[in-house]
RNA sequence: GCUGCGGUGGUGUAACGGUAGCAUACGGGCCUGUGGAGCCCUUGGUUUGGGUUCGAAUCCCAGCCGCGGCCCCA
């Protein structure tokens, strides 16, 4: 088919489908989506983090500012030019435009604490549960310098993993911690950030995989054999051998005691492996990956970046959650099968019909989710639809009921059947 | 952007190079006011464009879309 409309053989048109790593979500799936978001929105704000609404369109050279994600999102950008010749572009993530935000707001009460959920673009190969068109979900907390932000973050995460029911566990590491293990162990400076991208892939490959590769790089591997390890208590005293200084250790000591206050210490691992893409991180960086291994989520710190935007040097950490993957792997966990809608209003004859147009309009201005029969169609069918609906409750209007003024409502699930005067249909909402 | 595999009604499947069929969903009807049932009926398909052939869903080439890998990441 293709994404434009093509003609079939007699010149017939061809429906639309839509663009290239983009999709619909029908309405059991955007019912889901929608349910992952408010929880997530709800978080944010039990945390007391306030929204920020920013363009999907941000200017090509803002994106592209180098040192902010790295050269390799670049060839993901969606850019384009619009009618004055401008060269744009559309937002790859959440935390560059919040960047670009802080850096030109002169008047910012510290800490600033956002969140924002919306769709970002990345023009990539899509493949199963990567999309080019897919919403995040952000916190960020700047101005803050202690480890207590990430705190926040990391509480944060347990909860809303924990209210969607997802099986996960948070990655945590250290850039500055990881620096200082490779500069130890003899890798290069203008080697680093080859170095912890092909590490960051040792739970997909294997070691010996990047053993390979680092080697085929030229980068000498004894690295490997810290990480390895896993332990903290190891890599300090091979750090502390060595003339590195400020090497992130105590913060992510720091970080841990609180998790552990806080009770979240099973929900936290180090990994001293993790690395993470984009090279606006400076220090602390966490990950979230459901049991089956895919990324939900991550995050860390980016003292750097709103200083490359042209603002003052700023403390920055957020996490960001990606609610299409958490669709995804949620998928049936949630049950929302049922519809919003509370009740169906049906007649039994066509000339009550009337009455129920009245009865539907007065459970509407209740407040209550209601439907009624557009169709004409029998008794029979709407029972049908509204029960494949998931509709709870459904009124029946019939001769029997009106001639004593008087509408029939049945529990579809129970089947249990009550009656209610015309006159007090108020009393519906109140006892169901 | 590079690379491997794939593509039949909405969904799931069948058809030696020779009549595109089945199931399910959707729509309609019957059961004459109580549902997810049953019976009957209708609609709807070979990803697109070329080529080979008397004849192509089937073979060849290209595009499109999907899946996996690289790259990267949510």
């Amino acid at each position: 088919m293709g994404s434009n409309p093509s003609r079939g053989l007699l010149g017939v048109m061809m429906a639309f489908e839509t663009v290239r790593g983009m999709r619909d979500l029908p309405p059991e799936l955007a019912r889901k989506k929608q349910k992952i978001e408010e929880i997530c929105k709800q978080t944010f704000e039990r945390y007391g983090f306030e929204p920020l609404d920013t363009p999907i369109v941000e200017s090509l050279e803002l994106l592209t500012k180098k040192g902010s994600a790295g050269e390799a999102i670049e060839n993901e950008i969606y850019a384009f030019e619009d009618k004055g010749g401008r060269k744009l572009g559309l937002r790859f993530d959440l935390t560059v435009p919040l960047a670009r935000f802080v850096a030109s707001s002169r008047s910012l009460q510290i800490p600033f604490k956002r969140y924002q959920i919306g769709k970002v673009y990345r023009y990539d190969r899509p493949q199963a549960k990567r999309y080019r068109e897919f919403t995040q979900a952000d916190a960020d907390i700047i101005g803050v310098s202690s480890v207590l932000a990430e705190l926040e973050l990391i509480s944060l995460s347990y909860d809303i993993i924990k209210e969607l029911r997802i099986e996960a566990k948070l990655a945590l590491n250290s850039r500055k911690l990881l620096e200082s293990i490779a500069i130890a162990s003899g890798v290069k400076r203008d080697q680093l950030s080859d170095c912890f991208r092909i590490i960051d892939k040792v739970s997909k490959v294997g070691w010996d995989e990047i053993e390979k590769e680092l080697c085929s790089k030229k980068i000498r591997p004894d690295i490997l054999d810290i990480i390895k390890r896993n332990d903290l208590e190891y890599a300090k005293k091979v750090i502390l051998s060595s003339e590195q200084c400020d090497n992130g250790l105590e913060r992510l000591n720091d970080l841990l005691r609180y998790v552990k206050i806080i009770g979240l210490s099973d929900f936290v691992n180090v990994d001293l492996s993790l690395a993470r893409g984009l090279d606006y991180y400076t220090d602390i960086v966490m990950e979230i990956k459901s049991l089956d291994g895919t990324s939900i989520g991550g995050g860390g710190r980016y003292d750097g970046l709103i200083e490359k935007y042209g603002g003052k040097s700023t403390y920055a950490t957020g996490i960001s959650f990606g609610i299409d993957r958490m669709l995804d792997t949620i998928f049936d966990k949630i049950i929302s099968k049922e519809t919003m809608v509370k009740a169906f209003v049906a007649v039994v004859r066509n000339e009550d019909f009337d009455e129920a147009l009245k009865v539907v309009t007065k459970l509407r201005s209740m407040g209550m989710n209601a439907e009624f029969d557009l169709m004409h169609r029998n008794i029979s069918k709407n029972l049908e639809y509204a029960s494949r609906k998931g509709i709870p409750y459904f009124i029946i209007i019939g001769p029997k009921e009106l001639s004593e003024r008087k509408v029939k409502l049945r529990d579809m699930k129970t089947g249990k059947e009550r009656y209610f005067n015309l006159s007090d249909i108020e009393k519906i909402k109140e006892t169901l």
